[in-house]
RNA sequence: UCCAGCGUAGCUCAGGAGGUAGAGCAGGUGCCUGUUAAGCACCGGGUCGCAGGUUCGAGUCCUGCCGCUGGAGCCA
């Protein structure tokens, strides 16, 4: 037995050339195929997969007889040269993609079995959606959610990478919290020795004091919502960034969000592509994907509704089937603004109409619907406290905010961006519960 | 919470004119030196979601319950 050495990973196989290279790789069997004296595994690592080529005149008698036994998800370490396949080269005329289609594979000088698994409970057909989330501990290694969940990485990543350079600090807003954000929607309570707390819904307001003391900051981290929402867009536990500038009005965010989406779908595209076409992905939807975006006021957006033959009344905030329709009018994402103050929340600065709010909803293109939502923010102590009075927002919780207008109050802005919904879009998921590896949802939480 | 649909092998499904269960994958045994969800042959595998009812007889019809999925409202 060959002693071995020099591990390496397939992005590298993938990434570099390596052909003609000795090395060492371990991982899964994902899955086997033998034709007699040849055989073909399919190795995954985690970072990629790769085609073992396996000749029997070209090892010992007693590995070619492991291959014959090996199970989907044993563990392997093996040893060979890297060698070029035009066979596993992509091919854009070619319907179907492969895992492997690296234009690389290995020819297996030795390897070794570092542990058998037995009955791995996904296989390579289909399966169900009940099955799969029961068993989204294994499900994260299928090839598609490899592909994802690696895209979420990155569009991660690429969000602090953009911010940063902005010139925004990294601020932390708490997950327990005192009171709510927004009074609308419903919060998961817990017992803070004998008091009541709340899992965060937002951390917008704490990042206006940070951004009052720091200029440029954002958060980001898990957001919880104890909405009792079953629909493809949402989860109740998801992941938010948001950004918070002083001396900032909505033109400066709306400049900031579209610089930023447009930076992550290139970053996607730059380091993604494999993923990008394991999920089979349109890539020139996302090249397109460069600002301006498209930008339309509430007032606009509701003719546009009902041109389309849509009855939709004015006042209403747009629901599932309205956002998809506008989506889906654009090949590229769409602003949003100026919405009733009445379905906005209190802290949105009114426009000089009194009758609307200065905010933005950002909508994805191919119907996704809402990734976006920000607004200046009412900056006037006199103002806000009416607005929190008008709607019974209970004072006493909320002096801290109130403070923000009392000492240097500056015009500030601000948006959250919800993870999930991004990734769902660029991977043209169905639903969201695929964009984050252990998905929160109603009745389902399990593992 | 409401509306709709579905629960049959480890998985995906067929059987849906009541007459005691079938295919593919996975697993097992063989064959094949370029496979791409490889192919071929053979083998093992079932409280037909649960409880009750109708019937000589229920996977199939009826009632209730449970579970799941999709959609709505709410939202990122």
């Amino acid at each position: 037995m060959i002693e071995i050495t020099d591990r390496i990973t397939i992005d590298l196989i993938r990434k570099n050339n390596l052909v003609n290279k000795e090395v060492t790789l371990k991982g899964w069997v994902w899955n086997v195929r033998s034709s007699g004296k040849i055989k073909f595994v399919i190795l995954r690592d985690g970072t990629g997969f790769i085609q073992l080529v396996i000749e029997k005149n070209n090892v010992d008698e007693g590995i070619f007889e492991m291959i014959e036994k090996l199970t989907q998800e044993s563990v392997i370490e093996v040893k060979g040269v890297v060698v070029e396949n035009s066979r596993l080269k992509f091919d854009k005329n070619k319907p179907n993609f492969n895992v492997a289609f690296i234009g690389y594979e290995i020819i297996v000088k030795d390897l070794k079995v570092l542990y058998k698994t037995q009955d791995y409970p996904i296989t390579p057909k289909e399966h169900g959606i009940d099955f799969l989330l029961d068993n989204r501990h294994l499900w994260i290694r299928s090839s598609k959610q490899f592909a994802i969940l690696r895209i979420r990485n990155t569009v991660k990543n690429s969000i602090r990478e953009f911010l940063n350079k902005e010139g925004f600090i990294e601020f932390d807003s708490p997950i327990l919290t005192p009171s709510a954000c927004e009074g609308t929607t419903t919060l998961f309570e817990i017992d803070y020795f004998g008091d009541k707390m709340y899992l965060s819904q937002s951390g917008q307001l704490y990042v206006e004091a940070g951004a009052l003391a720091f200029n440029k900051v954002y958060c980001f981290g898990p957001t919880f919502r104890a909405e009792k929402s079953k629909t493809r867009r949402h989860l109740m536990e998801f992941w938010m960034v948001e950004p918070e500038m002083a001396f900032a009005t909505l033109e400066d965010i709306i400049y900031l969000a579209q610089n930023m989406i447009s930076y992550i779908v290139s970053k996607v595209l730059e380091d993604n592509l494999y993923e990008l076409l394991i999920l089979e992905r349109d890539i020139s939807k996302l090249e397109n994907i460069k600002p301006p975006f498209y930008r339309i006021t509430y007032k606009e957006a509701v003719e546009l509704l009902n041109s389309k033959g849509i009855n939709f009344e004015f006042g209403q905030d747009f629901g599932a089937p309205e956002e998809t329709v506008i989506s889906e009018s654009f090949d590229k994402p769409i602003i949003i603004t100026n919405y009733p103050k009445s379905i906005k929340p209190f802290y949105m600065k009114l426009d000089d109409s009194k009758e609307f709010v200065l905010n933005m909803d950002i909508l994805a293109p191919e119907g996704y619907g809402e990734i976006v939502g920000g607004s200046q923010r009412e900056d006037d102590y006199e103002t806000l406290l009416k607005r929190m009075q008008e709607e019974n927002i209970p004072l006493k919780d909320y002096q801290w905010y109130l403070d923000l207008r009392k000492y240097g109050t500056v015009k500030h802005a601000g948006f959250g961006l919800g993870i999930e919904r991004t990734v769902a879009w660029i991977c043209k998921l169905d639903h969201v519960r695929q964009a984050i590896p252990f998905p929160r949802m109603l009745y389902r939480y399990y593992p």
